[in-house]
DNA sequence: CCGCTTTAGTAAAGCGGTTTAGAGGGGAGA
DNA sequence: TCTCCCCTCTAAACCGCTTTACTAAAGCGG
């Protein structure tokens, strides 16, 4: 009942245990009748090699792992990493590569990261000096960073997250707004540091406000979820000071945002407006449609795949230049008027 | 240079292999200053027990795969994907278990499915009678179906397709809606037929439209996501022929037709009424928002998650019942009214 | 017919862990 | 003092595959 072995093939075939290996791996180092006759039996039997045994023997093991900065329900709940996932997914199926989902185990990435038996990672959102790292580099596995600072040792892949926040910011100060709030990411592990990409927006947002001399944004956090946004939205100053334009830094949180706004009574873009960030696919469909910063998600994906793979085949790479980030205005942004008697909520 | 093993922790802290592998998992067999003693010297020296080589000797992985009938590329496209992760993320990490995504490589899934080291398989939208069953079977993995007959020999979880389906339906023939577009799921794989899902969905709207003494539907394929109901809009038959309501097996389509329709100048659901099906979150914040049938992703993959790890502590376990479907109503469709002059495309 | 190179296949040594069977030593009970 | 048991710890087998080193047989030119 168990699982048939290359031995058991072997003996089946009257051949040694190399033979059979050969068969598969090396199949010009036999004679062809030989070698029909392993592949028969072997394809008779049912037989498929172990994987670990074969990747114990060979040291990889055909696949990539991925790391989670927080648990797999709270990073999907994020459309970003199913973008990311198709770019990815290119290039690991065009090297016939498989993926790993790390997501910390017992709140441990550390942990997670020992257990994967992977030829490399590709991280999302870890600090260089996040411990983990450490332990990254102790196991000396080809490692690819997404969203992170680029001062570490290791290949990094990028956008330029503080010109497409400037960007953003700019918009609404052009359009008459002065009164502005910041949606941030909540940083992603237990201590209270902002995320490298989180530390890049805030400051692109800032210069743009500070550049224009606007009074400094009311600054809250907010999760990557809509309801996140539902609840930022509320917690923000009411009456005349509440902030006539919104800068998320995910689009989740815009159009949760939105959604309560509308809600509440308020019209979008009319007597709020809201920019995200990201450009998920679903921003575009939104009622009304998101103003936002687009990055280019499956690209990156599909680079820091890339790059991970040349590292596995062990070329040396080096960062390459943040892609650029490019802001797309659609409805959910217009001029400040200035204040209208009774718009209070 | 290379991976410190167990012999090296061994030779350092002066004790057998046995004894440091004591130290990690049967620690009560070990003296306390022994014990402390490898673990320090263990941890002095980075040392992580090899993935594969535990693996094969514990013949367990601590993974397991999740079965894709396409692309990564393609089905991570698709919402459904990432919320069902959610579900399966929850129980995997309460388990200590990580996820290995397995889609094709080289177009073959049996080659995937033998490469993967895996102690369980789940397996999305595969058929009964598919060779890759076959396959499962002769490596002796535990598997769980998700979206399949439930015929076959393995635990199944489904949502009731056929009713909520039906409900769709119903739902615009009560609201007077005679001539109907389907839009049909795509066949996973290479062979023609449908899908488990597309077929109990497609029986659904029929026994619907044929209770109503309604017109044959008129059918087309569409693939899951936005373009393909664009071209699946544009593909409509026009003039006084065009159908007043499509009922869209996927809501990626369903939002796909809207804005076609819009971009004709079309009015939804004032000219044309749509309903999707699976309620993905992003169908409540379109515009306007989508009608479809809610079915629970997350859920589905929550249980299924439980029961292949029932599975794979030996317990045998059953098919449970298919999950309900339900009819959301939102803003997308609303009653016929008899033609207007002017109104065709 | 001989020595030399290929060809076809094998035995055995890893890969890096876990686990079984057992050895050695100290203390308790008789 | 002797026996028995328990507590620590170890040697060696094993998991299933790959790969190196080697042998036996066959081919070949002279």
């Amino acid at each position: 009942m168990s699982r048939v072995t290359i031995a058991d093939v072997a003996s089946a075939a009257g051949v040694s245990k190399t033979a059979v290996s050969f068969a598969f791996n090396n199949p010009e180092k036999l004679g062809t009748t030989t070698l029909e006759r392993v592949l028969r039996v072997a394809h008779d039997l049912g037989y498929a090699p172990h994987p670990a045994a074969r990747a114990l023997s060979t040291r990889r093991s055909g696949t990539i792992g991925v790391l989670m900065p927080q648990r797999l329900s709270i990073v999907f709940a994020n459309p970003f990493l199913g973008e990311l996932m198709q770019g990815l997914g290119e290039l690991c199926e065009e090297h016939d590569l498989t993926v790993l989902l790390v997501p910390p185990l017992d709140g441990s990435l550390e942990g997670a990261i020992r257990q994967a038996s992977v030829d490399g990672f590709i991280s999302l959102g870890l600090n260089p000096d996040d411990p983990e790292m450490e332990t990254l580099n102790r196991i000396g596995i080809p490692t690819v960073l997404i969203d992170s600072d680029a001062a570490g040792s290791y290949p990094t892949v990028n956008v330029d997250d503080t010109a497409g926040a400037h960007a953003a910011a700019q918009h609404l100060l052009d359009l008459g707004h002065r009164y502005l709030a910041v949606l941030v990411l909540p940083p992603a592990r237990d201590h209270v540091q902002h995320t490298p990409t989180a530390a890049r927006r805030m400051a692109g947002y800032l210069s743009a406000i500070e550049g224009a001399g606007a009074p400094a944004a009311f600054q809250l956090t907010a999760g990557i979820s809509v309801s996140a946004g539902v609840r930022a939205f509320e917690a923000l100053p009411k009456g005349e000071h509440r902030p006539t334009g919104v800068l998320a830094m995910s689009d989740m949180a815009a159009i949760g945002v939105m959604s309560a706004a509308q809600a509440a009574g308020l019209r979008v873009p009319d007597d709020i407006s809201v920019v995200g960030f990201d450009d998920i696919p679903m921003s575009a469909w939104t009622n009304p449609a998101l103003t936002t910063v687009h990055q280019p998600i499956v690209e990156k994906g599909r680079i820091a795949a890339r790059l991970l793979i040349q590292r596995m085949q062990g070329k040396s790479v080096d960062s390459p230049v943040p892609l650029s980030t490019s802001l797309v205005i659609r409805q959910s942004t217009t001029s400040h008027k200035e204040v209208v008697v009774g718009r209070n909520v």
